[in-house]
DNA sequence: CGAAAGGTTGAGTGCCATCAACGGCGGTGG
DNA sequence: CCACCGCCGTTGATGGCACTCAACCTTTCG
């Protein structure tokens, strides 16, 4: 299949740590049975019992809830190198649906394997569980966008949010990435009306702060989005940390 | 000190799993060495190293962000049983902070103790897993209410949340309970200004939904309200799955 | 070639923020 | 013991940010 380097897992967790050609090799033996899901196709069914979790290995899905009305939030946004369903996967059937964007590239992970790997590689363990902890952060700051900062400074913080991520897995080039995203969907994430959210990425535009060719985005004044959105570039530094402290998480469990 | 069967933790993990006297003593010594923190007081102080994390046992805490502007917004609200500082407990120093809400009672739990713990009874680490996974649920319907939800629908939801949390604590009789928050609080969880959340639960007040008795809230229209907030019950009703699951996720990681 | 999906644009409106007060109450120090 | 002060809740007037409604255009795809 693809190759071990450019699997967007192992590139995320060499970002965190260094990784040895053994780690790596175990990752790509974790995500060797991947498989298709169309666009717009239900990942996890309900009613299923879940022994395992998925990883996103190609293209990107959304966890949301529609109020009876119609009204859609999605709570988060699945790219490549990102677990699927952990860690609500067993009985969140009903409540929430995780869905393809756009074709995907799945690999299932049962648990059992999951735990052998983590006894084999705790320094895998660790760090994949310090990958949770990004995440957590990145509800945080997705809780604060839709709670208490204006249209402008959400999508401002939402578009440098995904082009850290890309980067994490090696998908950015020069402040600039594929967006696989439409304005509907960056609105239902940011709860905000489809119609706003393009007139708030014309004023960003209008302001020579980002250029949108298609569904490429590039961040024009880097600085000046990160001020306006209050972005913390802490996702970044927390990389560093986490690196210190790997071995002495894998020596606490040990 | 406390007896062991009061503790709020015990209590939250004996909704979802019938525990040993064994395990019900372990939880007990977990906490036993509780300090009491002041009102309004840094709970986790920036810059320390964390080699563990808290069990909050009696009060209230909350973890928040202040914009640079002055805006804030509450993350989530610890309430007795829960863990605080995790998963992010290592390097979120800088970002968010977590404040004790009114004098509280925690207990430091040091990692290496809560592996131990979980090598000993495999069924309490599921159980403490489970319990995360419900915290996450948590989450997300947090941010579907600051995102998709009115002011009246969010406030009905977050009396709901909170009804249902205390419940699984054993701190609520009747659809009552005390709670700890002013209304500033509750505007900066959901999003919303003081003055408004003052005139919203007016309304719900002047609707016979709920009743205000200082910071005793009675839930009066139980079933109205969960129509109004399109509230899903489905908090409790996970409680019954896990029980289920509990020997499956214990086995697979023996 | 028609239809569906996505993007764009403008007019009107309403929810909720902001500004500005006032009242009650507990604490606290003179 | 009382006056003062700060915290919290309450209430009303005004205004703006973002939603709703209603189009139209372009591109893609069957």
């Amino acid at each position: 299949m693809t190759f071990a380097s450019t699997l967007p897992l192992t590139a995320r967790l060499a970002h965190l740590t260094q990784l040895s050609a053994e780690e790596i090799a175990a990752l790509a033996e974790l995500q060797a049975n991947p498989r298709k899901v169309p666009r717009h196709r239900e990942i996890i069914a309900e009613g299923r019992t879940y022994d395992g979790l998925l990883v996103l290995i190609e293209g990107a899905a959304i966890r949301y809830r529609i109020l009876p009305d119609g009204r859609r939030q999605i709570i988060n946004i699945a790219l490549p190198g990102d677990f699927i369903g952990f860690p609500g996967c067993f009985f969140e059937h009903a409540l929430y649906s995780i869905t393809s964007v756009v074709e995907c590239l799945v690999a299932p992970v049962a648990f059992g394997r999951l735990l052998g790997l983590f006894e084999r590689y705790p320094r895998l363990a660790a760090t994949i569980f310090w990958s949770f902890s990004c995440e957590t952060a990145i509800y945080a700051e997705h809780l604060i966008d839709v709670g208490r900062r204006s249209a402008i400074e959400r999508i401002a913080h939402f578009l440098l949010e995904l082009l850290t991520r890309f980067e994490a897995i090696g998908q950015a080039e020069a402040h600039s990435y594929h967006l696989p995203l439409t304005q509907e969907l960056i609105g239902d994430a940011l709860g905000l009306s489809v119609q706003y959210v393009n007139q708030t990425l014309r004023q960003l535009r209008g302001e020579n702060l980002i250029r949108l060719d298609g569904p490429r985005v590039t961040i024009l004044d880097y600085d000046g989005l990160v001020a306006l959105a209050d972005f913390q570039r802490s996702y970044l530094e927390r990389f560093r940390i986490a690196e210190l402290r790997a071995q002495n998480w894998s020596g606490a469990s040990a």
